[in-house]
DNA sequence: CTGAAAGCGCTTACAG
DNA sequence: CTGAAAGCGCTTACAG
């Protein structure tokens, strides 16, 4: 079944035909109703190999994601192709693993599926220093920055990762906190974490302390399986830390059990601050304090760009996004007394779920026998029961 | 830069370049490193619309994976792109909703784009039943079964979740439950949860004991949210159950959470078992004691039984694959005396990193204050950190 | 082993 | 508004 069977079904040429399927103007409307009719009828699919072999181009954007179980990329990955479909653009994901070469791999994407404008999740602004000139569509790296890079066809939508990781360093100092240990990424590697391990730094030296690295910083990929084991390396080497900056969400989900694992508990013996604000960070015992990344804006943001570069006249942006610190249940006020060891102290929280959390007066350093269920708090759960449905 | 520039280039004739382009036997030795030397200087890559125009049809491998999000899937995903690229075959990742029509969709993408077989990662086989008879490659419903549909394109590689479900309820039953909830999934809509709904019903009523799906059963979809706010419903209307199974670990990871924010302890004061062994039920605290479909396995078997129906003469397989109960640390042993109220007991694990958790002496239902570092312990976490080096 | 030629299914100037 | 024709870049019988 091809576009020659509508030809002849419909009684019109095949000329006519390929103006009507492509909404060509000038087709009269009879034409038109008569031709779609019969498509319809025989349920005809253009074939796109012929019609891209013609059309040399145009065809769908690309969306290349570094990293296959991110849970960030697979919240922002989800926006974006609801964005992309609600603009009749038609999405081609790619996946890549974390080191793979992802503009290596775009430039020979290009030469075969020749897309319209390409979106990085994820990519890493080296490899597009090196090679991102032989690219000739617009692109977008999503949650990294272009800044530094002058390529006339690359945009980026990011949060400010130093500032971000800054602001957490402050909140853990205004929480008492001075023993401050970091877990995650790879200075040299990996540009986020960097960034992220950057504004900490500074941070602490805006405190007049000197980051560590050999004693009080612990690199690893953004797993769970590595946060896991960084974190026992960190804490084995320097047990007196009070608090941990994991540079991930993953990360620190790995840590928290380690930290489990070694008779500690979280905030009790050593608060945790994860990064990026995952679903999963909302339901794990304790709640985990974290920055949130505005997945939402940056899917809107970086959609919204390509589809303005595609235009053609729109100049590339390096954009930032707000990010937000979530204070949850994973630090505690290091008050004077504390520090001789009196009952931990939950912070309080000012999202959603821990605004919610705290009138429960569930918090995770608390023993068992405190928390049993009484009349008063069967009541305040209820409340936050229809709170959560709201906020989901 | 196309094919006429390479023979061009090269000397010889459009065919004969072709022809070392797709390794046909007739061509020198001579005119093969020729045109290879060629290929290579000016970096040219076949255009593939033209190419498949040609071919018609002959291209990727597509894959359909129903749920972005599902980290399952993400598990076998994983690992059917490995295979695929280690057997030359190129893969096509599609994503879908999680209630959207695979099978509609899939016929829609054969018109379209000609893959050579596809892979239906959570197909659901009543789209099967209706729709299947149109698509015309070689196809594996992966993660579900296609016992009972009789296209003979039409293979499937699953864990038998009847059994596995019959298992999990077998296993609550020997630690002494009898009050045994059920969350997740959808009686009517899912067959993956109503298969796991049956095992379980069955295994129930082989006690003695009749399912009352009104008190005792809680639908949700797969996710932590829904699971949240689904045990919650459970708990609060049948408050005197004391071991819940959870259709999915997603679900069970949400549900942990709800039975925390209740002020209630797993497995201290209820009993939870997830299914699926997806990697974050290793890091929850507890350690969630759940049902491991053998992600490799079957990954390893659908690629195998995909690749073998390409061929032409293979029959199409149903095909189940062992899976294992996971012993971890939310569920305890109900013994007469703890119907009074004393202190949990974890039950004893048999997976690896549930084995060094014992000998860690960390169990979920113990109270902070009995799980203070001592030097034993330090010694015994010092073995789980290499023995988890070697497992993961 | 190699070359010349037909044709895959479509789009788009070009006439009319 | 419509039709006839050229051509997108490749593969593959068909001769030789």
């Amino acid at each position: 079944m091809d576009i020659r069977d509508i030809a002849r079904l419909s009684g019109y040429s095949l000329g006519t035909v390929s103006r009507v399927l492509n909404g060509h103007p000038n087709v009269s409307d009879k034409a038109r109703m008569r031709v779609l009719k019969v498509v319809e009828e025989v349920g005809y699919e253009p074939n796109s190999n012929a019609r891209f072999l013609k059309m040399q181009g145009r065809t769908a954007i690309a969306v290349f994601v570094k990293g296959a179980r991110n849970l960030l990329f697979a919240d922002i990955l989800e926006r974006i192709q609801a964005l992309l479909s609600e603009a009749d653009e038609q999405a081609d994901v790619v996946y890549l693993d974390e080191d793979e070469n992802e503009v290596l791999y775009a430039i020979h994407y290009q030469q075969v599926r020749h897309p319209k404008g390409m979106l990085f999740l994820g990519g890493d602004p080296a490899f597009f220093k090196t090679s991102f000139s032989r690219v000739s569509v617009p692109g977008v790296l999503v949650t990294n920055t272009a800044a530094g890079l002058a390529f006339k066809n690359l945009s980026s939508v990011s949060t400010n990762d130093v500032e971000a990781a800054r602001e957490v360093v402050e909140y853990l100092f205004s929480r008492g906190h001075r023993r401050i240990g970091i877990v995650g990424g790879n200075r040299a590697l990996s540009q986020v974490s960097g960034r992220r391990l950057h504004g900490a730094e500074e941070a602490l030296r805006a405190h007049g302390i000197e980051l560590d690295y050999e004693r009080d910083y612990e690199p690893c990929h953004f797993s769970m399986e590595e946060g896991y084991d960084a974190m026992v390396r960190l804490i084995m080497r320097s047990p007196d830390l009070t608090a941990v900056f994991a540079l991930g969400d993953a990360i620190a989900l790995g840590a928290m059990r380690a930290v489990f694992d070694m008779g500690l508990s979280i905030p009790g013996d050593l608060s945790l601050v994860g990064f990026d604000g995952v679903n999963s960070s909302q339901f794990s015992i304790p709640r985990l304090t974290t920055i949130r990344q505005d997945t939402r804006l940056i899917a809107t943001r970086s959609v919204e760009t390509l589809l303005a570069c595609l235009g053609g006249e729109t100049k590339p942006v390096r954009e930032m996004v707000p990010f937000q610190l979530l204070k949850r249940e994973s630090v505690r006020a290091l008050l004077p007394e504390d520090r001789a060891g009196s009952a931990p102290v939950a912070d309080g929280g000012d999202d959603a779920s821990n605004a919610v959390a705290a009138t429960v007066g569930v918090s995770a350093g608390r023993a068992p026998e405190t928390a049993k269920a009484g009349r008063t708090r069967a009541r305040a759960f209820r409340v936050q029961v229809s709170e959560r449905r709201g906020v989901i």
